[in-house]
DNA sequence: CGATTCCATGGAACCGATTCCATGGATGAG
DNA sequence: CTCATCCATGGAATCGGTTCCATGGAATCG
């Protein structure tokens, strides 16, 4: 019953407080606080001294009521704990602060009912705009920002029936050259473990992959694919089923970074030499892929990049704009983690014992 | 002039709106929705479906002005790319949502404008309490935090001077056992890749090292240390550095993990064995420094813990308490970067030639 | 059966800013 | 000198919720 009073009250500075102590009205006080022409270098110059004086800060929530514009962005990443996304959050946090603009960032850890509570959240506090890297196939929330008119970008991946701007890469590109260059070392049975294939990035890499293995004539058995969820452990255990094969892989491609980790532990694990037993190249450059002993061949896209370009496709929604969706390239780059030609008959199974 | 009405107005659904499809009054309505038991089943029901039907979303600007709560919690970090504090945003993220709360997640970069910046910020946004990994001395809007009685934690760094409760990581211990195992291995001469001594964790760790260096009886010489930025490429300098020596180390402790990669790239560079040639260890506990070959000696602390402590100690706080500062241990994990013993004379300065 | 209590409800004040509108004093033109 | 113009200003309405207060009807009790 008893009210929690233990903390000093806060003694709460409001714009009547600035107004008087400066001795004009808050009406004046507002002007000269939200830099309005109409307004005497005399009280701009009083009013600066009351705000300095009583530390006054404005209360973004009573000021976005009536603006109806609360200075704030959205972003939701899927995961922070990839390196990727870490870095895109910081990009587009930069950019963001660039244009006096905030973050709020959620993490749906790769998950939908998370994603689409951030989502209510994000909606309720009135961003802005939202740039978002969805999960899910777009029946929940995610359509509801639409009906709202709420400004919106997708980045990284996009949702199929949903017309939104987005920044995307180009993962063909890259994908198709990282099997061509395997195959030019003498590959044949490449394997591959793919993304989940609910997720727009998972499909496209996928298919790239398919297209290139076709296209260089290379071995087309399916049990070359594993499909994992673009979460560390899901290369592990691609890798452990890969070596399972009667007839294993020579190479492999993982799709993201995290997946790329969870494979290389799991060579190491198995005491398979990359680069001279098993070749790997992974989606994404990570900076301390280089710095394993070999270092690992990555397809690089720029995250910078990205996340500028999302911020101001966000930007132009916002004022109102159509923009056109953006997609950024991607770029082999061997090292030397697939750069040791293939000798027929040096990757046994584990089967063999 | 013209105003952007490109895109389709937000209907705005507000509570009137919701009351009015009930058929009840606003007050009603209100009630309902903060779940305020003072409602009639039959109108709980009638809101609910009203709500459904209108989609309607509470504008948390206009709740949080009048109740002063805005389920919001600030957590401002150093350097999101620095994957101890992704990490620690993840744990900090995880703990506060399963207490119904928001993160705003602030960057500070490492520099202490723009901590600022973003706490001026936060503060303007009324997030109910702040979590910070503080920058510089405590001279600047930090002080406005504790004079406004904001509640606030400090996280893995406190502020000289500034009483506020903390969630921190007694690194003493990790590292005297590190010395003490470098030592046991036959190294005297122990290089120190030092982080700045303007934030509490770098004064605190080297003086351990200083500490651990004396009881063990090993070389003083100031040459030993190098002071770098707790960012990667100042771990590479120190390594520059370090081997530039006349007599340089034969083992090399870094104070946290971005100057340890930055440490680890410039050995790889320079062509310096890690573990035979070089001993290394690392503060914080990375999960790839285990994929290194050879993988990473380092000294670990739970960054799962201290993100869900320092939610905890916030929420005491926002009550109304006064809890008590948290201190972690820290743990000495060996691995092979630093098992191999030394033998005199293996280590050669980069002066020679 | 009458008085008291309880409780769901409607209506209004309120949170702290922005913004519109009317006003009064100074300035400039005729 | 008078009238129109301009502009900084004060005051009030407003944004969309929450919360206090008064009220009326049902339930409880002696």
């Amino acid at each position: 019953m008893d009210e929690h009073e233990g903390v000093a009250r806060m003694t709460t500075v409001t714009i009547r407080d600035v107004a008087a102590a400066a001795g004009v009205s808050v009406g004046t006080a507002s002007r000269v606080l939200s830099g309005n022409p109409a307004t005497s270098a005399a009280s701009r110059e009083r009013v600066a001294a009351a705000v300095a004086r009583l530390d006054f800060h404005p209360n973004a929530q009573a000021r976005s009521l009536r603006s109806t514009r609360t200075r704030t962005i959205g972003l939701l990443v899927s995961d922070v704990r990839n390196q990727f996304f870490a870095d895109l959050a910081h990009a587009v946090e930069q950019a963001a602060l660039a244009h006096g603009y905030v973050i709020l960032l959620g993490n749906a850890n790769e998950r939908e009912d998370q994603q689409d509570r951030y989502l209510d959240t994000l909606i309720s506090q009135r961003v802005d705009g939202i740039i978002v890297a969805p999960q899910g196939d777009g029946s929940g929330v995610i359509r509801s920002l639409l009906r709202r008119g709420i400004p919106t970008v997708f980045v990284d991946r996009t949702v199929d029936g949903i017309d939104l701007p987005s920044v995307t890469t180009d993962s063909g590109h890259g994908i198709r050259q990282a099997v061509e260059h395997l195959a030019d070392q003498g590959h044949t049975r490449i394997g591959y473990i793919a993304g989940p294939q609910a997720i727009s990035t998972g499909r496209e890499r996928f298919n790239a992959y398919t297209r290139a293995i076709e296209a260089n004539g290379l071995s087309r058995d399916p049990a070359l694919v594993y499909f994992g969820d673009f979460q560390a452990a899901s290369g592990s255990s691609g890798v452990h089923a890969l070596l399972n094969l009667e007839q294993p892989p020579t190479a492999i491609l993982a799709a993201d970074s995290p997946m790329a980790t969870g494979a290389v532990a799991m060579l190491h694990r198995l005491g398979v030499r990359i680069g001279t037993d098993m070749a790997l190249v992974a989606f994404d450059d990570i900076e301390w892929f280089a710095l394993l002993q070999p270092a690992l061949s990555v397809i690089s896209h720029s995250v910078e990049k990205m996340g500028r370009e999302a911020v101001d496709l966000l930007l132009q929604v916002i004022d109102g704009g159509a923009p056109e969706s953006i997609v950024l390239p991607s770029e082999l780059i061997v090292r030397a983690s697939s750069s040791t030609p293939h000798r027929p008959g040096s990757v046994s199974s584990l089967r063999k014992n």
